[in-house]
DNA sequence: ACAACTGATAACAAATTAGTTATCATAAAC
DNA sequence: GTTTATGATAACTAATTTGTTATCAGTTGT
């Protein structure tokens, strides 16, 4: 019987759904689309608004926040222009390897 | 008549020809791809050797390193993690004015 | 209660991308 | 000269995204 999930969390962290590169993908998506809303929601726009300044449509961008679409580039840059941000390529830190005690 | 243009830069910098949204989102594409790019060959991979190490197929990749395509974000983010980089948000930094002397 | 605004979503068409397979011209290695 | 490897591209299908229009439930303010 398959194991019971709470949260996204939980089903998140379960092997046997989801697989370890598909969640490091899933993990990046919930981080970089968090940032494009806490960047949205820190210049108080609405997606009416942001969807007037970026020229994508709402609707759109409804589809982008909720993870239900993976943009395409040039929409994602369109949509984060107005909001003084833009997309970069940065190295990969490596996670510090934590030190038992 | 229309003017002529010998280099992609001429042909960039037309107003007639690029509107300036348009041209910053090509500059910024050159810029980003560019980066790929560099990473790629600084790795010394092929296209075909990060096609396997990715899951993105060659043709792909060819595409969005010659500016064909404008690949979705997880695709760029499956292309990068080989290379050790992966995608931010970054804050627009304003380009310092230029004094006069 | 009502109006106004919010994000989400349905439904469909149009546009774009990636997969797939094969091939091409060029350059390098032998 | 003949392999061998390179990036680019053609042709087609399948999958995905975006545009478009309309609407929904929930919240806020009056």
């Amino acid at each position: 019987m398959a194991k019971k999930v709470n949260t996204f969390r939980e089903y998140l962290n379960d092997e046997e759904r989801v697989s370890p590169e598909e969640r490091a993908l899933i993990e990046f998506d919930v981080e970089l689309i968090g940032k494009l809303i806490e960047a949205r929601e820190a210049k108080g726009f609405s997606q009416r608004e942001l969807a007037e300044l970026s020229g994508i449509k709402q609707p759109a961008i409804a589809r982008i926040e909720s993870l239900k679409s993976k943009p395409q580039i040039d929409t994602l840059v369109k949509v984060l222009r107005p909001l003084g941000y833009k997309l970069t390529i940065t190295p990969i830190q490596e996670r510090p390897a934590r030190s038992h005690k």
